[in-house]
DNA sequence: TAAGATTATGTCGCATACGATTTAAATGTC
DNA sequence: GACATTTAAATCGTATGCGACATAATCTTA
């Protein structure tokens, strides 16, 4: 094995992953600003996302899509549901499940979050074709290691 | 304001941000299991690339490297500290900085780490010229944001 | 040079992530 | 139908990230 070619490839310079990590955590501090006037934090807001799209959903269905287990989400939606946005309930049909359903406070807050997109879109700078061009390459990956 | 334009940019699918989110997520589980034989965490696993290219830096100068500040570096290399891998010395010239120096131990994982890069380029099974093309995007991104 | 500003690190509190384990409900199998 | 297996949440422990603040050393500047 080549130990100086290996050697070159552990400088933070070649690193791939190293940007990729350092680009969510920068995007994710792009939205803070946006997202203290609503209260939420970035993952919580992923979380009304998903159930401004399909209300109703179970804790391991919102997890398939945020790709997060309950060791997350459990208490991420007890703190939504303690600030009233969420209603946290077992389903009748499978007692095992908890569905979530968004709260007219939480259903409301969307007409709120309709701005974000944009104005993160401004903040980060990045146009628009370079970004949906990034989206196709990281959806790719994604879609590699998809379970199943 | 076009209000269904913007709902529909609310919708997970359409989130440029996700997919970065959820891709560096995937990616450090992916390190995971190769770190795991060197008992390092990937943060911790950033800042020993960086000492191993610069050993003696200050605890801000590696945050300069990794965008991290004292308030995560501190308790991290503390732990770094724990484990045998580096000292944390005062410098002699600033009485504010702490520096930064491998141990033996540490300086010997180095050779330890060096098939992780083309292990895990193996596991992540993104072909190069798509993983270079990623990393230019991410590097720009990251530029454009740069603290000066 | 004395006092205020700046800088480097550290501490604290809170909210994730996530591996490992637990508990209860549902399902499969004989 | 009893029982082992599987599944969905929840719990626990550890390690980040990060905003806000504290502290000590250095620098500025009047």
């Amino acid at each position: 094995m080549d130990t100086a070619e290996n050697y070159e490839q552990l400088k933070l310079e070649n690193q791939i992953c190293f940007p990729l990590y350092a680009a969510s955590r920068l995007v994710t501090r792009l939205y803070q600003p946006l997202l203290d006037a609503l209260n939420l934090t970035y993952p919580q807001y992923l979380v009304l996302l998903v159930l401004w799209e399909h209300d109703g959903l179970s804790v391991n269905q919102i997890g398939e899509k945020l790709h997060l287990h309950s060791n997350t989400l459990t208490p991420l939606l007890k703190r939504l549901e303690q600030q009233g946005l969420l209603q946290r309930r077992r389903s009748t049909s499978d007692e095992r499940q908890v569905q979530l359903f968004l709260t007219p406070q939480g259903t409301s807050l969307k007409a709120k979050a309709a701005a974000i997109p944009a104005q993160l879109a401004a903040t980060a700078a990045l146009p628009l074709d370079k970004a949906l061009a990034l989206k196709a390459m990281l959806d790719e990956l994604l879609k590699q290691h998809q379970p199943t």
